[in-house]
DNA sequence: GTTAGCACTCTCCCCGCGAGAGTGCTAACG
DNA sequence: CGTTAGCACTCTCGCGGGGAGAGTGCTAAC
């Protein structure tokens, strides 16, 4: 365990390198902060939070630099929160009530507004249900043999493949296969679909049921991630050389991003936060991931998320991502509704 | 009108610039090719050039740059096209083979394969027919007054945006909803679902039918665009500063290159090419556009382009982006089929 | 346990300079 | 008159030196 004063001491260390993106100095410290210190031995306490691990010296006469672990207590115990001001808090209601009516510009409105006030990265991930379940399906037949199966599900999502039809089919036939199918279908999980092929004599309808389970168990596209902010990310000085800001902006895709969040998980109300070598991906060994489940109409669950470079404002990011994630959860919350009238 | 002479020293010119990257000197295309000529008479030959606006100079002593103007001339009269061979036929074709059954990873995949042939940006537009009728709709409530209206086209394509509803209709209400919308708009685009607004009687209803008639007029999300090789584009020389990356990179996100790839057209069949000021975005005025149009389904037209530095391969890369465009009009041309059978 | 003092280290930035590449011009040549 | 050799001039680029500055670790005194 940590003295108060070296606790104290970390603090101020990893609070001056956030904010200054530069090693920091004993006299820094003693200058900045009036810690009743002479820098000797401000020095001898550094040298102790070395020893453990804290922080680190990139070489022998530069200042100190928070480690993984360092962030780690500091976000633990040390942090304080950067409180949303009411004016703060007007402002991105007021940013998302401009809704856009198109969702996916709604969405990437989230994002923008989340990666705005936090000045890294943002990801919004469309809520979707765990195992959703069909609404609808269409065929739109793209050549002799092969089709486009759109299916819809009941959290709104949609999901397309390239299905294989009799070639001698046109679209009138194709549009029969799929009034079946969604006769067969329509409220089923991937699960029942599966189980509802073994009846269905037709081999081709039958192909098309197991076509449309496979549909239902996979992820949603990944045009379902919404990403903000790279820019403002990639001007911060961590990212200094080129092959930095490409390797980030290669990972920084939606398509990649995928499973990166998936992996994060997202622990819905408080936030998640995994820093350095935290995070299982190899190329985030020096980012940190914040992210924060939100909860959609129905059981759906989505995500938010913000990443950057360890070196990031927890304090301020942290509130931020659970604020945004919570709006998000109150303005697509399904509230159960009697329905009314006759 | 150039001389003979003149031309084939501006090809020369060109050949070289795209090659290396660097200011091509009199010497350089002394040696390098056997004009036979000596270089104080390339030189002169330049200067006129220059006078001429088809090279420039970035400072006194350095060699010559093409400007746009030269790249033009270039592109129409003296580029040879570097054929594809047999062999990267093949490899392609087999490529595109190895389909995965998702739509949109294979639209992806066509933009990674593109990207790989060219070592640029290659964006790929899904393709949509140009007044698209609605098929199928579908409510799904996100909250109490306010319902995800999704639109599944006839050529595909799915649209989505948030309808408001009214406050006290829960998930059954706005489903019989739905159905009345399907009932009445099914195969309509939107003038047609527009005139049909006025007979509905219900108030609610109507909104919804309006609703739907926007959603058929917009065009389709971005996500329909898949862009891939922005890392090897961003790799070339003429990005070397950060701030030239950042901006790029800016640029280069499917929300914005919606815009661009409207403009820039698809004649389909042959190629467009957009050289630097002959883009009408302000950040495209050092890049060249090469853009082709093909043919989908039942009327419905996508996009191939490839964006690049200005100094680019033009002969490598227009040849391919044609051939893709093809290959995607073959992979996705709905032939008229006879229905076969009872 | 704390602090002043000091030697030592390492980075960073500036500057100057020489090498090299390339041009434009002039004058001679066929 | 077009072509060419020669030459002076210009501009970039890379390299190395050197000094200033920032910071540390250590030692010895308080």
């Amino acid at each position: 365990m940590l003295s108060q004063r070296r606790a104290d001491i970390l603090n101020l260390v990893v609070d001056e390198y956030i904010d200054t993106a530069t090693p920091v100095s004993s006299r820094a410290l003693a200058d900045r902060h009036n810690l009743a210190l002479s820098t000797a031995t401000i020095r001898n306490e550094l040298a102790r939070l070395e020893e453990d691990g804290y922080v680190t010296h990139p070489y022998t006469s530069a200042g100190r630099v928070p480690s993984n672990v360092g962030y780690r207590f500091y976000v633990e115990r040390l942090m304080e929160e950067e409180p949303i001001g009411a004016a703060e808090q007007r402002t991105i209601e007021h940013q998302f009530h401009q809704a856009p009516p198109r969702y996916g510009d709604w969405l990437r409105l989230a994002a923008s507004i989340l990666a705005a006030a936090v000045g890294n990265v943002a990801v919004v991930a469309r809520p979707q249900r765990p195992r959703p379940a069909l609404r609808h399906a269409q065929l739109v037949q793209l050549r002799p043999g092969a089709a486009l199966l759109v299916a819809v599900m009941d959290d709104g999502s949609v999901r397309q493949r390239i299905a294989a039809v009799p070639e001698t089919e046109g679209q009138t036939r194709l549009g029969e296969r799929a009034l079946r199918l969604n006769e067969r279908c329509a409220g089923a999980d991937a699960e029942a679909a599966r189980a509802l092929a073994g009846d269905v004599a037709d081999r081709h309808d039958r192909r098309l049921v197991l076509d449309a389970a496979d549909l239902i168990e996979e992820h949603a596209e990944d045009a379902d991630l919404h990403i903000a902010g790279v820019r403002s990310a990639l001007e911060q000085p961590e990212f200094d050389s080129t092959d930095r800001i490409l390797d980030a902006v290669q990972h920084l895709e939606a398509y990649h991003l995928r499973g990166t969040l998936r992996a994060a998980g997202g622990s819905r109300g408080g936030a998640r936060i995994l820093i350095g070598d935290e995070n299982p991906d190899d190329w985030l060994q020096e980012w940190t991931v914040v992210i924060s489940g939100f909860e959609g109409p129905d059981g759906a669950t989505g995500a938010v998320a913000v990443l950057g470079p360890t070196r990031m404002r927890y304090g301020r990011i942290i509130p931020r991502v659970r604020y945004v994630s919570a709006l998000m959860s109150d303005l697509l919350q399904e509230v159960e509704l009697q329905e009314a009238g006759g």
